[in-house]
DNA sequence: TCTGGGGTCCTAGGACCC
DNA sequence: TCTGGGGTCCTAGGACCC
């Protein structure tokens, strides 16, 4: 009999990923505080002496926040997520880059290709970050990954000039977290050896699933630290957190994590969302919001299409001036995909939510998504096809809340006549 | 001028069916 | 009548992640 393989889950995270490319095009900005978000229309300007003329942070006003910074500007105490605004009194003087996804995703696709050409077992947890199964891998259980994670670090630069971080561990709650322990350009190989002395001591919020929600109430019962967690009693979580969330604290803290690697799953939902510039009113920006909507159900209809789906599903989204967020949905008798059809649907959706307080954001959802043979007809359709006139939803009778008459949707749209 | 855009999963109640 | 018990679908909201 051969000795049982232990599991070997890498998790390899690209080391500020998006400001990596863009010093890879802007080579003189290396060393610097870079930031990316804000706006588009944003290019850096070549100047007459050849050289560039970037965007500093304190030329930037407007909504928006930092998608990535490199790891100078993190030393101000920038981070992703925080609003470019606030960014700005941090580090006036950091250089401002807009976002190009087009970009990114070509370098996503090059070092993913490059970590599959070494270990083929991949999952895609987003534009910048894959777990990958080392466990068959030849050689890999000799020296726990070692080898093959060297090799991997190399095939990605080697593919795009970027460094990455990896962590090698038995499943990937635990190699998530040891990806980030040694950044940049970070190895860690950790074993349940490991648990107490590398795991234990890190905040609770280090675990991927303890958000600020779950982190700010475990810090409430005196839980700060994954020992924390760890050592707190059993039953005491599955009565704070419930069944399902408290057994899982449990498992987690203590490094148990069985879920395998998936390689390939189809997408639940497809959406396109929208925050405006200024907080829109229903009335007196009816023209403008009304335009919005549709270029929204026109770009996500264009998104469905080029991915090979119909929707039976279609919601709204509205994200208030008080920063609240309403969703709206309905279920269609078959499934659509132009435009038109969606604007219908989403209109709907718009009729039964309360349209009198200003909008921050407004988005357009799919759910419930039917794979398309190429170009033609839904393969395969849940609900019972009833033909052209496929239009009329099956909401069950919910009066609209609305105090304002059809905001902004057109008489076209009205099918309550 | 705080707070983007694209996702997943879970919960929970009511409708509806057997 | 004092009150079943599954099961699924639909909808809304919320936590969380990249």
């Amino acid at each position: 009999m051969p000795a049982a393989r232990r599991r070997l889950i890498a998790h390899l995270d690209m080391d500020a990923f998006y400001a990596s490319v863009e010093l890879l095009r802007y080579p003189d900005l290396r060393g610097q505080p870079v930031v990316i978000g804000g706006s588009k229309d944003r290019q850096p300007v070549r100047q007459q002496d050849g050289t560039r003329r970037y965007a500093t942070l304190s030329d930037y006003a407007g909504r928006g926040v930092i998608t990535t910074c490199t790891y100078e500007a993190r030393a101000f105490g920038v981070h992703s997520g925080m609003g470019v605004m606030k960014a700005a009194r941090l580090a006036p003087d950091a250089v401002l880059l807009p976002v190009d996804f087009d970009e990114y995703r070509r370098y996503s696709q090059r070092f993913k290709e490059a970590v599959r050409d070494v270990a083929p077992v991949i999952e895609d947890r987003g534009i910048d970050e894959i777990y990958i199964d080392l466990t068959d891998l030849p050689g890999a259980q000799g020296d726990a990954g070692q080898a093959a994670a060297r090799s991997l670090k190399d095939a990605v630069f080697d593919a795009t000039g970027l460094t990455c971080s990896i962590g090698v561990t038995p499943n990937k709650l635990l190699s998530k977290i040891a990806s980030e322990l040694d950044k940049p350009d970070g190895l860690t190989l950790l074993d349940a050896t490991d648990i107490p002395s590398r795991i234990w001591p890190l905040a609770a919020a280090k675990v991927n699933g303890i958000g600020p929600k779950a982190a700010a109430k475990l810090a409430g019962f005196d839980l700060h630290t994954i020992g924390d967690v760890a050592a707190a009693d059993p039953g005491f979580l599955l009565a704070e957190f419930g069944r399902s969330y408290g057994a899982w604290l449990h498992a987690a803290a203590h490094g148990r994590d069985d879920r395998p690697i998936v390689t390939h799953r189809e997408p639940k939902s497809i959406s396109r969302e929208t925050t405006f510039e200024r907080d829109l009113h229903a009335v007196r920006d009816r023209a403008t919001l009304s335009e919005s909507f549709t270029r929204l159900c026109e770009r996500l209809a264009n998104d469905l299409h080029r991915k090979g789906y119909a929707t039976q599903t279609v919601g709204i989204k509205l994200r208030y001036d008080d920063f609240r967020i309403v969703t709206r949905d309905v279920t269609l008798p078959a499934a659509i995909g132009d435009a038109a059809a969606i604007r219908q649907a989403a209109g709907s959706c718009l009729k039964r939510v309360d349209l009198s307080r200003r909008l921050r954001l407004l988005g357009v959802r799919a759910g419930t998504l039917v794979m398309m043979a190429d170009g033609a007809a839904p393969l395969e359709t849940q609900g019972k096809s009833i033909g052209p006139k496929a239009g009329a939803t099956t909401t069950r009778a919910s009066p609209p809340i609305s105090q304002v008459d059809l905001p902004f949707i057109d008489e076209s749209d009205d099918t309550s006549a």
